[in-house]
DNA sequence: GCCGTTTTCGGCCCGACTGTTTTCAGTCG
């Protein structure tokens, strides 16, 4: 079984409990459990086969252990059983709306035995819930409202880095603009963690120092509801603003004083997970850490506020970037001083994977080197997809020596910048690579990736994946998972067992930057970087706009652990292109280096 | 159900906001 699933079925489990009533602790350890679970990417399976390995995770003991051991062998929890019997899955999802509880939907359970979204709407449309004990008209026009905001969403309800980055930018620039009392605006959250996708966004907003604190926040927040795109104000306080933007995002606005701008930032960037451990250990040293500041527990003095640095540092540890803050081992690896340096966009200086007009880009091969040669890249390589994707007009052997020409061509006129003539080569259902060797051999970069039969069984893409890095010509495996986010799950293959054979050959993985890819992904990096495998971070840009998507690459990359010194393309262009794997040279192929061009 | 150099019992992060209440329960992040 999948971590996820146990997970998902623990988690059921401690809604229920909710629902049914259950004393906070017991329903939150189920709760603690399952966010474990999601978090980490060892298999459960594996180590509960040692009892006592299980029970020295944390929060796991005696009871637990034995739960978990029964859904491994079950496939099922019969305590979630119990409970369904008693309330039905529906009343999950009602958990899903806006302003509703565990409390009000145990009470509308049972009152009018309503368990789906479409009962409920229905009842709020007659009127039948304003006269209810702790409801009113209010609350029956706000359920009307998550209903519909239900029903419109469907998924998940989350978004893309790049979308959530850009409405915050947006969103931003227009706060900027209320006036002399707004100093900053800052995004914090999942955004500001580099999480794959986004859920709602947390902006800061730091006001200057006046003489009428609540007047400036009355004026901003009736500036920030003022916003065009805005479809429904969720709340409006003292110093807070709560809104959903016309495509369903949420975005939870604090107006705060700059003096508490360290804590508030901490706190609001989260994990949820990483902050309740800081709380822990605030506690431990005779602190209480909130969002306004770390202050003494006796006589509340204000021990550190003013910037995440100095907190951390009072809490006796380093500083955490952000996008480690998932407690996913950092707080030990910063209480060790085993802290990653991790790789910035300022590291990198090529970019590995595009396409042009000769594929399916929308660019030519020019426009994307000024484009990148704006950008600062001091390398790029060109690589088109070859003959297997034929409605991205694939290159065939013969078009992809013409490309290398044109790409040798181009270099001269662009000028500034070093073009790498690459091809990104399907990797057919057998494993094998969709152009001759001869062709091969003459690229500087080959990029092999999967683009057909995505879902074969885990042992056959397996051993595909293991037969395309055994290739000698292959180089960089891209996009290895497939997946595109919200969209298209991951190939499944033994990941650990296609690391270590990249590993041996010294094939590097890639970091797709492609904010619909993000792949591989956090986690699969980190594997990755400790099965001994090279990375490149490439964007996959099909135009030249794309190319700015590198900063996401390296976000997700940094979510990873991964440094520098594991980043292939933030090596000089000859360093990177001898770490890349050494093809062989094949006796009777033309010469590499067919047009002269001047050394970088 | 877990956990402990403040606890083997009694806590479980904690503060803001809303809408319902006449002082607070429920929800949210």
């Amino acid at each position: 079984m999948e971590n996820k699933e146990v997970a998902r079925i623990l988690r059921d489990t401690a809604q229920l409990l909710e629902i049914d009533g259950a004393q906070i602790g017991r329903y939150r350890s189920y709760e603690k459990v399952a966010e474990l679970l999601y978090s980490m990417h060892e298999r459960i399976e594996e180590i509960a086969k040692d009892d006592k390995k299980l029970k020295e995770l944390p929060g796991i003991g005696e009871g637990m252990a034995a739960h978990i051991q029964e859904i491994l062998k079950n496939g099922d929890y019969s305590l979630r059983k119990k409970l369904l019997k008693k309330y039905p899955p529906g009343l999950l999802n009602l958990l899903e709306l806006q302003s509703l509880g565990p409390k009000k939907v145990a009470f509308l359970w049972s009152h009018f035995k309503v368990a789906t979204v479409e009962g409920l709407e229905k009842l709020a449309r007659e009127g039948k819930l304003r006269d209810l004990p702790g409801f009113g008209e209010k609350s029956e026009q706000n359920i009307l409202k998550a209903c519909g905001q239900f029903k419109n969403l469907g998924g998940s309800g989350r978004i893309q880095l790049n979308v959530a980055d850009e409405e915050a930018q947006k969103l931003s620039a227009y706060i900027l603009e209320a006036g002399p009392a707004v100093e900053a605006v800052t995004a914090a959250g999942s955004l500001r963690r580099g999480r794959e996708t986004v859920g709602d966004l947390d902006l800061l907003v730091t006001l200057r120092p006046g003489n009428d604190k609540q007047k400036d926040v009355d004026a901003v927040a009736e500036y920030i509801l003022k916003y065009p795109s805005i479809e429904q104000t969720l709340a409006h306080g003292e110093n807070k603003v709560s809104v959903r933007l016309a495509r369903g995002l949420q975005v939870d606005v604090r107006l705060l004083e700059k003096k508490s701008f360290g804590a508030a930032l901490m706190y609001f960037t989260g994990s949820k997970a990483h902050n309740v451990a800081l709380r822990g250990r605030a506690l431990d040293l005779g602190w209480t850490l909130n969002e306004y500041a770390l202050t003494t527990v006796k006589g509340g003095r204000v021990v550190a506020s003013k910037t995440e640095a100095e907190i951390y540092g009072k809490l006796k540890l380093p500083y955490i970037e952000p996008e480690l803050r998932e407690m996913r081992g950092e707080i030990e690896a910063a209480e060790n001083g085993r802290l990653p340096h991790l790789v910035t966009l300022a590291d990198i200086r090529g970019d590995l994977q595009m396409h042009t007009t000769a594929s399916d880009g929308h660019n030519s091969i020019e426009e994307m080197a000024r484009a990148a040669r704006e950008l600062g890249r001091q390398y790029i390589a060109l690589t088109d997809h070859s003959q297997a994707l034929a409605m991205a007009k694939g290159l065939d052997e013969r078009r992809a020596l013409e490309q290398i020409k044109k790409i040798r061509a181009a270099e001269q006129r662009v000028g500034g910048i070093r073009l790498l003539a690459g091809i990104e080569v399907d990797i057919r259902k057998d494993g094998s690579l969709d152009l001759d060797d001869e062709v091969l051999a003459q690229l500087d970069v080959v990029v092999a990736s999967v683009h057909s039969y995505m879902n074969l069984e885990p042992g056959e893409m397996t051993d595909r994946m293991l037969a395309a890095i055994e290739n000698p010509y292959t180089q960089i495996i891209a996009h290895p998972t497939g997946r595109l986010l919200l969209r298209r799950e991951p190939f499944a293959y033994d990941m650990e067992k296609v690391f270590m054979a990249a590993a041996k050959a010294g094939v590097a993985m890639e970091a797709n930057a492609y904010p619909d890819r993000l792949d591989l992904s956090d986690v699969h990096l980190r594997l990755a970087k400790q099965c001994g495998v090279r990375i490149v971070i490439s964007t996959d840009s099909h135009s030249t706009a794309n190319l700015s998507f590198m900063k996401y690459g390296v976000i997700t990359a940094r979510r990873g652990w991964i440094e520098k010194s594991d980043v292939i393309n933030t090596l000089p262009v000859d360093e990177c292109l001898a770490a890349l794997r050494a093809k062989p040279h094949l006796a009777h192929a033309p010469k590499a280096q067919a047009v002269k061009r001047k050394s970088a």
